[in-house]
DNA sequence: TCAAAAGTGTTTGGGTTACACCCATGG
DNA sequence: CCATGGGTGTAACCCAAACACTTTTGA
């Protein structure tokens, strides 16, 4: 019987020792009109104090799947759920994490809208704050791998606005023509030609009008519109 | 003493159990006109005799990151180097694999080019063949989850093709530009124009004549190129 | 009435498509 | 000399940049 279990030991994988899987949430949003990454500061050991990507071990006891697990990272670090995040890429290797041997981390890429992140550390999170992503990039004295993986989120971002398909998150639920081209120019770090980004946009239909919505601010109201869901 | 190491022990992450990890390979090649996928005849369990991406464990006592990984993969599995792989996602959750009860598959895409691979099966590969990628994607009895990755691939490559960055292991080292063209149709799935294919194709700068060098054939001999490296 | 932002039209030019047309060669 | 694939030219067209213009509102 102890024997049958061992050949069955034997003849699972488990016999390799497993690396290191860690979760890294990416979080962008446009502030002030630039488009910022959220970094938290290290309570603990391993680089204690240094800025990182927000982030968290992956829990094969918790987590039914890739995605789930990036969700309870976010809840337990951020304190809010991230709809819309986007897997990245995986990194791995040795000497990445002086906590183990190997490790790996799976990153995901999420939008957020300025209001929706009351930002409010979490467990072992001693600071979070918003940097401009250039500056978060140009940064080395990041943890771990931390820049690189900042510069492959804001390009995945931009090869996507750049297309006109816009991220969940990126925007309210509802906002003017001006407003997302806004935070289209801040993404792509380049102006954008009012009118031909409206043809394209409707050319898109990645867009559509709220009906009777307008939003009344110092001058002239505008129509409102909401994202489209792509094919 | 003892006390101190159980303390370093609780801070370690290690405490927590890790998925089991492997990598998979999406091996394709444009043959007789169509894309292919490189799949394997699993010869163990689990599902046996099932067709399946050639793929195997992360061994982090021999791999230094995941391209390395990757490669040696390759090796055991295919007998050979796979230059220009590039990595697609990872894929992970409970019950993919019966073998653990949580699985992470790290999943590489590579073009070859047909001579290149002497389809010679390696350590725990019954059989090699190669499958139209549309049959593939379409066949609902590939093992684990292989169907998707393979769509991806597939994706992710016309994408590519699209925008003129052909993999390297598209072609061969030289080629004529209606062989590249051949190529490329056979990927996207659909006629191009010859004019202006070549016409995007210099404007693009990624293809080089290689000068003197002609394929002789049965009619007008062509002038040979090479990719040229992209910025 | 003016500043500021919303929203529309028109021109223009670059690039792609579509198609036609020569060129070179082995059979 | 002809079938076949290599290679080049040209006109039509589409898209989007550029820019000017009108509209609407609060101050």
């Amino acid at each position: 019987m102890t024997a049958k279990a061992a050949a069955a030991e034997t003849r699972t994988p488990p016999v390799h020792p497993m690396p290191f899987v860690r979760i890294e949430l990416a979080v962008l949003s446009v502030l002030e009109g630039a488009l910022q990454v959220l970094l938290g500061r290290r309570a603990e050991a391993p680089m204690a104090g240094r800025w990182a990507l927000p982030g968290g071990v992956l829990r094969i006891d918790l987590d039914a799947d890739l995605d789930a697990a990036c969700q309870r990272t976010a809840r337990e670090r951020l304190g809010i759920e991230l709809p819309g995040a986007v897997q990245l890429a995986a990194v791995g290797g040795r000497s990445r994490d002086p906590r183990a041997p190997w490790a790996l981390s799976v990153v995901y890429r999420c939008m957020v809208t300025p209001g929706r992140l009351a930002i409010e550390p979490g467990k072992r999170m001693a600071e979070l704050k918003w940097v401009p992503a250039q500056a978060a990039i140009a940064d080395d004295k990041l943890a771990f791998d931390h820049g690189l993986l900042i510069d492959k989120a804001v390009q995945s971002l931009r090869a996507e606005v750049e297309v006109l398909r816009f991220a969940p998150g990126l925007m309210e639920q509802a906002f003017t023509l001006g407003e997302l081209q806004a935070a289209s120019e801040a993404v792509l770090g380049r102006p954008l030609d009012k009118s031909s980004f409206r043809r394209r946009l409707d050319a898109a239909g990645c867009v559509k009008p709220v009906p009777g919505e307008l939003r009344t601010g110092a001058f002239r109201p505008a129509q409102l519109y909401r994202l489209e869901l792509q094919h």
